[in-house]
DNA sequence: ATATATTCGTTGCGTATGCAACATAATAAT
DNA sequence: ATTATTATGTTGCATACGCAACGAATATAT
């Protein structure tokens, strides 16, 4: 049997290939992120003032892995983390002027990227593509999310 | 923008949930190994006593992630490092006993882990949808690898 | 033959991640 | 009201990865 020759291999692959490639662009213009940064920071972009644990939920990833990410983004001028008075046990997370500035610039290596992996791609084909991407997600969710919702009501 | 809806998104997504699935039943199953190792360890399946630097081109990682993984999966018994007299820099990577044994368990669940990916799929989407991404990491590989080879030749 | 370049494996530093264990704070149960 | 449970963020330990720098060995150039 060879790996090499399974889908899991391809969508492996890929993933690697392209988290690679933007991590070139965002590296090349200078952004100062990578590319699991980007991850975290689209959602704040969208919608700042958010705790670790909704954040963690939306890239999906764990609380602790978040503590650390903020850290760094912290660290480097970012985020703030801005303490919660009526739940003192969380933090709000805030996106600096630093930190908003920085939105066009990753996007702009994000949609390259993104070209790059569809070139020669019809309408048709891309759309086809996120469906199967979307459908196989979709099948992978309940099974290995059961995990994590078993544990945080563990 | 909204990262969420992009294909950068979904082919992140369900590779991380692949893998994590995969992690999930090779501890179930006690293989003691993780999907990387199994990555990797594919490779030498197939034909072992082979250099970690042919290794690290197989699995597309840098020479220094082999020469972590070979350590740990050395401590754990499952390969051995052997030296070769006639080139003296190279370490020739060997399976022993248990990292052959390894192999039927390991398969079983990749297996049901990509059965579980395409749950749902006909012959012809799945076949589709590897083409689909062996074309998209086609389009990255020329720009990833550049990089690659630029930088071993300096 | 000797100097230069290249290859291979290793190690240090930084980032990313999971899981488990903890402390603190908030909520539910009694 | 007090106790038990749950939620949130943090830290320790383990794995994985890139890049850069390094030493040793080999190959190439002159």
């Amino acid at each position: 049997m060879q790996f090499d020759k399974t889908l899991g291999k391809h969508i492996t692959s890929l993933s690697y290939l392209l988290s690679k490639q933007l991590n070139k662009l965002l590296s090349e213009r200078n952004s100062g992120i990578t590319s699991d940064q980007f991850r975290l920071l689209s959602n704040l972009w969208r919608k700042d003032g958010i705790t670790q644990q909704k954040l963690a939920i939306y890239i999906g990833r764990d609380r602790a892995s978040v503590t650390r990410m903020i850290t760094i983004l912290e660290d480097i001028g970012i985020v703030t983390r801005i303490a919660n008075n009526t739940d003192k046990r969380v933090n709000l997370i805030y996106l600096t002027k630093k930190g908003r500035e920085l939105e066009p610039i990753a996007w702009q290596c994000v949609q390259e990227s993104l070209s790059l992996v569809t070139k020669g791609f019809n309408t048709e084909e891309i759309a086809l593509f996120e469906q199967l991407l979307i459908r196989a997600s979709d099948n992978l969710k309940p099974v290995v999310c059961s995990t994590i919702k078993s544990k945080l009501s563990k």
